[in-house]
DNA sequence: GGAGCGAATCGAAACGTTTCTATAAAACTG
DNA sequence: CAGTTTTATAGAAACGTTTCGATTCGCTCC
């Protein structure tokens, strides 16, 4: 592997001089830094990243944390990030378990994109509180160094809980999401703001986990308690999904006539299942944006406010006018 | 940052005292040893990975690189490989765009797997000679210092023309992908075999690119010259998706009857979309899993052989039998 | 009781850069 | 042309680790 050392023997010239060419310093003639550029690409050098990382103290790679990687739930906020984050010099990666939070300590990233239920508040927090940068996606911290881009979660459930009342529903389950998360418990208080203020709505709660098998878990309560249509508000479209899936394969009630249902996210498969699901869209690929923008503005020491990321109602057949009488 | 020196001053010993002790090494005494992580954990110690990559000669990372994030194709590959990596000492992280290339020499990563057509197979090769450890799972080097996992292409090809054959379609278009792609071309190849064994066989070749957009295109040319049944083999199931989409948009034909679709890889919205795509499955999670051993396997030194992932048929309703008369 | 030994610890070099300061030569001054 | 400034280059320290080869110390042994 060869090192500047190598070019410095190889040109006659010492280390520093190497350095200096090789970073473009007019310090260096242009004859020299002619040379030096091209015994240096002659030996295929390519700096050490660590090397470099290490005098400079700072990487050039910002990371974004996740869950995991399954679903097709992150696609579009990559894409956002990645496109913003191009015309940068800033590397992206993706990182998944609890094992990679070590590379925000150990500094290998300038800053990262958290949105990440493994990391709990408080190792954020202390993270951010020893300088190193981050942006949540997926809690409200108020902290002063740490910025945060929310979706506005309650605006969201608050369309759907109307959408759902405009069709005359008044009876509804409400599939959950992890315990934990800051968005379950957002969507959750809009719920029990629409029922307070529309006191003949009546609804159950049905823990589940974001996950395509906590709806089928969900789908199947539903179907043993059913004696009239219901209405169902799933906090994600993947657990829709699920109770499709259940409600489809073992049971002769049909979604948007026995069966209403309302998702959140908009994910794409909402648009190809029978019948299309409705569901609370934002654009993720602009969250993903917008959270960068925050981060490199965070890591170059600029101000930033808080920002928020809008919804809207997509309108589906999986959710019908109620029929006056039931039963 | 809390560096070894840090400790060192306040436990009053030297720093490679302190650095012993941190990698437990026996030279130090068990009291000493305690006392000197009770001060590294009070102080928020956390190495710093560059100086210690610097050092060590080793990261600890190893990257997996994807054309782009987009599409719900990486998923479960992404999930096998982290599974694998998981019992190891190794981190993943997710790399995308040209950019990111820069982290394999400047030896951020101790080793990565590649599924991403923007390397070119020189630079690839120029990186294996250069010591850096690849596995390649799209395309074929038969490079003695690269691996490769490659997927049973002209097996699932092949599933897929008998599957129309047995149906009784003779007249079909194929949907390609990217031009370079070795899927792409091992496929094509598995079906022009097919049509030298069958010379009853005829088909007219559509370019695509692998994305859903290319698939509405197609569906166009298509349509346009429709007067009988047609079957036709997408290399991939998102252009299949997108030839759904436009034919049920665009068109009155009816999938299934009037156009024969069978796809390839099995993507999640396959089970979905009415009717059901037929097409080819293999294990993405077993594909990740089995790439990731083998890269360990070349980090460590020892010798690999190249594997294939095999494929099965899903049969779909996107396809049934030709009416014996057509027009 | 000094030689020899093992155990615990230390000092210093090294990894590959960047960058501050020093130095030598060249280019200006008046 | 002696003195000063500028320019091009070199030297060396530093970043935070790891690790090799000392050094120190308390023992045992004859």
């Amino acid at each position: 592997m060869t090192s500047i050392k190598d070019i410095a023997r190889e040109a006659g010239v010492s280390i520093s001089t190497v350095s200096y060419a090789l970073n473009g310093s007019s310090k260096v003639t242009e004859e020299t830094t002619a040379r030096i550029l091209k015994i240096a690409s002659e030996l295929n050098y390519v700096p050490h990243a660590a090397a470099r990382s290490l005098k400079r103290k700072q990487s050039n790679i910002i990371g974004i944390y996740l869950t995991d990687f399954s679903g097709n739930f992150y696609g579009e906020l990559l894409q956002g990030v990645k496109e913003f984050l191009h015309q940068s010099h800033y590397d992206l990666i993706v990182c998944s378990g609890l094992h990679s939070h070590r590379m925000i300590p150990e500094r290998i990233l300038d800053g990262a994109i958290i949105l990440d239920e493994t990391f709990s508040d408080e190792q954020l927090i202390a993270y951010a509180d020893q300088g190193h940068k981050l942006v949540v996606l997926d809690r409200e911290l108020n902290q002063a160094n740490i910025n945060q881009v929310l979706l506005d979660n309650k605006a969201g459930a608050t369309l759907a809980m109307d959408f759902l009342l405009k069709h005359g529903h008044r009876k509804f389950y409400v599939i959950t999401g992890p315990k934990g998360s800051y968005d379950v418990k957002q969507r959750l208080h809009a719920v029990k703001q629409a029922v307070e203020r529309n006191p003949q709505l009546e609804y159950i709660e049905l823990e589940g986990d974001f996950e395509k098998q906590s709806g089928e878990a969900a789908a199947k309560q539903i179907i043993d308690e059913y004696n009239q249509p219901v209405a169902v508000f799933c906090l994600n479209d993947e657990m829709a999904i699920g109770l499709y899936n259940y409600v489809k394969d073992y049971s002769s009630l049909i979604i948007g006539q026995h069966i209403h249902i309302i998702g959140f996210d908009n994910i794409e498969l909402a648009q190809y299942v029978q019948p299309r699901l409705a569901t609370i869209d934002y654009s993720m690929r602009k969250w993903g944006a917008l959270a960068s923008e925050q981060l490199l503005k965070i890591i170059a020491g600029k101000p930033v406010d808080h920002e928020r990321i809008y919804v809207s109602l997509v309108e589906g057949e999986s959710v019908t006018n109620r029929p006056a009488l039931s039963l």
